[in-house]
Parts: structure tokens; C-alpha cells; sequence
DNA sequence: GATAAAATTAACTAATCAGTTAGTTAATTA
DNA sequence: TAATTAACTAACTGATTAGTTAATTTTATC
């Protein structure tokens, strides 16, 4: 049976990890709860001791990434001075975040591409809270007279967008590298010259001059 | 048996068309044969009398919007004086198809969130095809001393994370917008408006002064 | 009009899927 | 230390899935 001492958090916890690389790689419904189980190496019905089913799962899951991109965008942005130091961080600290999480960038997309149809709430309501973030960055400049009016969530796509499609992509960047020498596809930039050149992009087209 | 005569070409555009809009709104996974025979009101068999299997529909569906989308934006193109006119073109005219193709944005973002894992061949051609427009379009810019140095790909990115995303989440931000009046997520933003501001953005920041 | 080919049908198949059940074992509690 | 609880297991269940087969019907060809 149970080939070491058992250890309740340490199963949940691995259950999750594996959960989160399979959603990520596979989407959510070409991943089956025996595949879960079986990379985790725990007994299938043990996903039922711990999780509700495969969306509660899926929830878990995505909340964590959620609250934890959150987290280390505010805490990032609570070390500015201004607002467009504020706009900057946020971009840097996202790129950063999606760059060694390659899996939200993936899995946020996937859930964005079908409009949220089953996005859990909570996720919903983490969206949204980014989002506020970054528009509210944007307001506060237009009203210091540092930006000009934007769209905020043009904006906000734009750059995780942006952001989220250069880590997704890298493996196909690459490839086409391969095939085709005279297409630059970016397949070794650094993941400080993206975001140097989002946040530089956003600067420039925003700032009153 | 039949209930109207036969038209095999009918039945198989048929097909497709459920095929596609059923893809876009609930990914390859999750739509099965079944669902698209019933949506198409013919007998399954059928779908694998006029195609491969599964996947071989998926391709013909993908091909045919890849095909449509770089048309629309080469024939676009040619009508254009100067390299930023063409910048300008190629946007709006993938943001028209996006906005009016739904399902297109939805597809792509899926292909693209695991890195075109299960990417047709035939589409990872079209798609760098379409990058290689833009890619020539910056890069004669460039030369010009029209545009700086820009990241070709981080650019695309943008662009078409950008308007693929405010396709894809319309019914997501009509959601916040209904839940908290104080953020505006554009709800009700026009597509060429849309494009308008992404296009300015780019132009504003690639430009030289 | 007869035959062959194309288009279509109903039924079938083996495998897979999310979820469940009853039993077992390790850890905790009294 | 015995009883209870928590963590875990192997096996099961009914439904669903992609794909197949043989038969039927319609259309095209001669």
C-alpha cells in the first residue's frame, strides 16, 4: 500500500503541482484525472478524498496562480515613486512572473480564448482586480498629466498579450527559426528586452509631450 | 433515408461550418464528432466518409481561416502608398476579420496558448506567412528612417494579442462592466476604434522624431 | 434501364472517462 | 493500548468517445 509515510499537504500539494503542468500543457479537457493521478503517483480516488472533482481541481489551481501574479505585481508596484515607475513594474513584474511560470501564461490564455465560459469565479474576480490595477495606473497618469487618454484594457492586452504569447510561443518561435533564417522570431530574446520594449512602447505612444 | 436531395458539396461545408463555430467555442477536446454531426444534422459516418478523422476536419477548418485571413490582409495591402498606411492596413483589416470571425481569435488563441502543440503544419506556415507581412512591413519602415528598430515578433504579438483578446473576452468584459460601473472594459468599444488606438500606439512609439 | 459509384444510414466496437464504493492501513485520540 | 479518524487502495460503474462496418439509397454513366 502506501509506500512511505504519508504525509496529507505534501500528497495535496503534489497533486496540484501535477495538475497545474497538465492543465497547462494538455487544456483542461485532454487532461484526464487518471493522468493526475498517475504523474503524481497516488491513487486516482484520492483526487476525490482531496478536490470535489476535476473542476474543483481546476479551481484550486487556478486560484493559486491568480492570487500569486497578484501578489507579486502589488508588491512590486508598492515600491514607485511615480506612476509611470508604476506602469513599468507592472509590466516587468508580470513578465517575470509569466517567464518562470511558463504554465499561467498557457492556462490564462486557454481559459481568455473561450471568454472565461468556464472560468471559476474567483478567477474572475482575480482578472479583474489585475486589470483594475493597471487601469487605475493608467487614470491617475492621464490625471497628473504624465499620459494622455488611452483605452485601459487595449492597454492591458496589449501588453499581457504580448507578454503571455512570447512565452507560450517560444517553442514554435524556435521552430520557425529553423525553417527560415531571414524571419527574426525573437526565439532567444531575454524576457527583460520584452518587456523593456513593451514597457517602452506604452511609454512613448502614452506620454504628453 | 435522405430527406432532400444529395449535394455532397453542400454537406460537407455543412460540416465544416459546425465544425468551426463548435471548435471555437469549446476547443478540440472538449467538441466531439458526435456534436458536430448533430449540429450538422447528418449521420456521423458521414464525417469520416468526407474526412480523415478528427483531426484531419480540425486542419481543413484552421487551413480555411488562415487562408481567408492572409488574403483579406495581402489584398489589403496593396492598395497602400507608404509602409506605415500598410501597418496601418494590416491592422485594421485582421482587426475587421477578428471582429467579424469570432471564432477565428478563439482558435488562435488556443493553437497558440500550447504552443502549437497540435498545430496543423499547414498552419504554423500561414501563420509565420502572416508574420513575415508584418515583419517586411517594420522592417521597410526601418530602412526608411520612417520607424525605429522595433521587435518584430513582440510587435505582432502585441497587435494581435491585442485584438484577439478583445474579441475573445467581449461577453467577459460585458460581465465586469455589469458588476462594478467604475471600471471600463470596453464593452461596448467599436472594432475600428479599437484598431484606431492600437495602430496610433505603435505608430507613436515606432516613429522617429 | 442496368450497373457502378457516390453519398448516406443505423448499428456496432473497444477503449476511455469522471466518479464511486468498500476495504485497508497509518496516524491520532482517549 | 484500543478505538476512532484520516489517508489511501483496488476495483467497479455507467456513460461517452473516435472510429468502423455493412447495408441502403441516390446519382452518374453507359
Amino acid at each position: 500500500m502506501a509506500k512511505q509515510k504519508r504525509n496529507a499537504q505534501e500528497t495535496k500539494l503534489k497533486i496540484l503541482t501535477n495538475a497545474k503542468l497538465l492543465f497547462s500543457k494538455q487544456g483542461y479537457d485532454a487532461t484526464t484525472v487518471d493522468d493526475i493521478a498517475n504523474a503524481s503517483d497516488v491513487n486516482k480516488a484520492l483526487i476525490y478524498y482531496y478536490f470535489k472533482n476535476k473542476s474543483g481541481l481546476y479551481s484550486e489551481v487556478m486560484s493559486g496562480l491568480f492570487d500569486a501574479i497578484y501578489e507579486e505585481v502589488v508588491n512590486s508596484s508598492k515600491k514607485c515613486n511615480s506612476v509611470v515607475d508604476e506602469l513599468e513594474v507592472f509590466i516587468y513584474s508580470y513578465a517575470s512572473y509569466a517567464y518562470k511560470h511558463p504554465y499561467f501564461p498557457a492556462l490564462l490564455l486557454r481559459e481568455l480564448s473561450d471568454s472565461g465560459a468556464h472560468l471559476p469565479e474567483m478567477m474572475f474576480v482575480s482578472m479583474r482586480r489585475l486589470f483594475s490595477l493597471l487601469s487605475d495606473i493608467l487614470k491617475r497618469a492621464e490625471e497628473q498629466k504624465v499620459f494622455k487618454h488611452s483605452i485601459a484594457m487595449v492597454v492591458h492586452f496589449m501588453i499581457i498579450g504580448g507578454l503571455n504569447l512570447m512565452v507560450t510561443t517560444k517553442p514554435l518561435r524556435v521552430k520557425a527559426m529553423k525553417m527560415d533564417k531571414d524571419i527574426d522570431t525573437c526565439a532567444d530574446c531575454l524576457v527583460d528586452d520584452v518587456a523593456e520594449f513593451i514597457f517602452e512602447t506604452m511609454k512613448n505612444s502614452l506620454e504628453v509631450r
